[in-house]
DNA sequence: CACATCTCCCATCCGTCAGC
DNA sequence: GCTGACGGATGGGAGATGTG
């Protein structure tokens, strides 16, 4: 197998920085997307652009969607865009394929960390759940669990009702579009007069979100921290649309969810499914000032 | 120094799926 | 069915950076 190695430091026994941005990269731009193909393309269409022959008017909504995501991590990683210009394709191969390491790797690492603590999260306060959850088997979560299946449900229908319980645990009602589940909501409950109000705001995704970027303490009342969380270290300074739904769906699916896997396959999985439907309903233009409030809400 | 906390990485395991 | 390749999950641990 002929893959070009290319380290940038003089020190070929440290990872490429490749895989470092590639975690961010993950977690705050885009999850579930082939990157080479991502980087192929719109690096394709960026010289289009420069010597004239494509315009973004040209461009369908989801390439331009997808031109937004490719510039987006052109400016995230310095030097990439010019690097890029230069490289032959077993480079960029080599680039895309350090940077899905990185971002693999992130969600890997913090799934695994989140689907533990978030036991702790759902238990309530000096009791216990019945029937208790394993840390590390999801298979009893989902609708299978009250706990789960109640944070999970629909804010519009009514986990009590056994009929909805049912048809949830079939599958006959699918998530999605703005039929957002309980845990998004502040307090888990939703305001039946303005569906915008304390959505995006549940506790857990708060918690889930400081456990991820900035470190797992700051999640209690004083962090123990003793270094740079994940934030600091990439210097993110503010919580972006991308991050909020990449939060989302690793409590949705990966936490609170029974299935197992966190499949990027060309099916449509519920994870990637609940992740595009987040991130869509965050850019609809109609919603744009709601959003600037929730997101205004989240960098104070 | 011993320890605590945290990020990042690796080796290994396991489920899925195409090709026979 | 069987099998091997592939990719994601998992557990463990190295290394960085702080504290007492």
């Amino acid at each position: 197998m002929a893959i070009p190695v290319k380290h940038v430091g003089s020190n070929s026994t440290r990872t490429d920085p490749l895989v470092s941005h590639g975690r961010h990269f993950g977690r705050t731009i885009h999850s579930f997307c082939r990157i080479f193909p991502l980087i192929k393309e719109g690096l394709s269409r960026e010289v289009q652009f420069k010597a004239g022959l494509l315009r973004y008017t040209d461009l369908s909504n989801q390439e331009l969607r997808e031109h937004h995501i490719y510039k987006e991590l052109v400016e995230a990683i310095p030097d990439l865009g010019e690097r890029l210009l230069t490289s032959a394709e077993p480079e960029i191969h080599y680039i895309a394929e350090m940077l899905n390491k990185g971002s693999m790797g992130a969600c890997a690492d913090d799934t695994k960390s989140l689907k533990s603590v978030v036991i702790d999260w759902i238990t309530p306060l000096g009791g216990s759940l019945s029937p208790p959850l394993s840390r590390n088997v999801k298979t009893d979560r989902g609708c299978f669990h009250e706990q789960t299946g109640r944070l999970l449900c629909p804010a519009t229908l009514n986990w009590d009702d056994n009929e909805i319980q049912k048809q949830l645990k079939t599958g006959q009602i699918i998530v999605s579009g703005d039929n957002w589940p309980f845990f998004l909501y502040r307090d888990h409950t939703l305001n039946a007069e303005n569906l915008w109000d304390g959505l995006f705001q549940g506790e857990l995704l708060v918690s889930a979100f400081k456990h991820v970027f900035t470190c797992p303490s700051s999640v209690e009342k004083e962090t123990r921290a003793t270094r740079a969380g994940n934030a600091e270290i990439h210097g993110m300074r503010s919580v972006t649309i991308a991050s909020l739904a990449y939060i989302s769906t690793l409590v949705h699916t990966l936490c609170l969810g029974s299935s197992a896997v966190f499949s990027r396959n060309d099916k449509a999985t519920d994870s990637e499914r609940f992740y595009r439907s987040v991130i869509e309903f965050l850019e609809t233009p109609s919603e744009t000032a709601e959003v600037e409030d929730l997101l205004r809400w989240w960098n104070v």
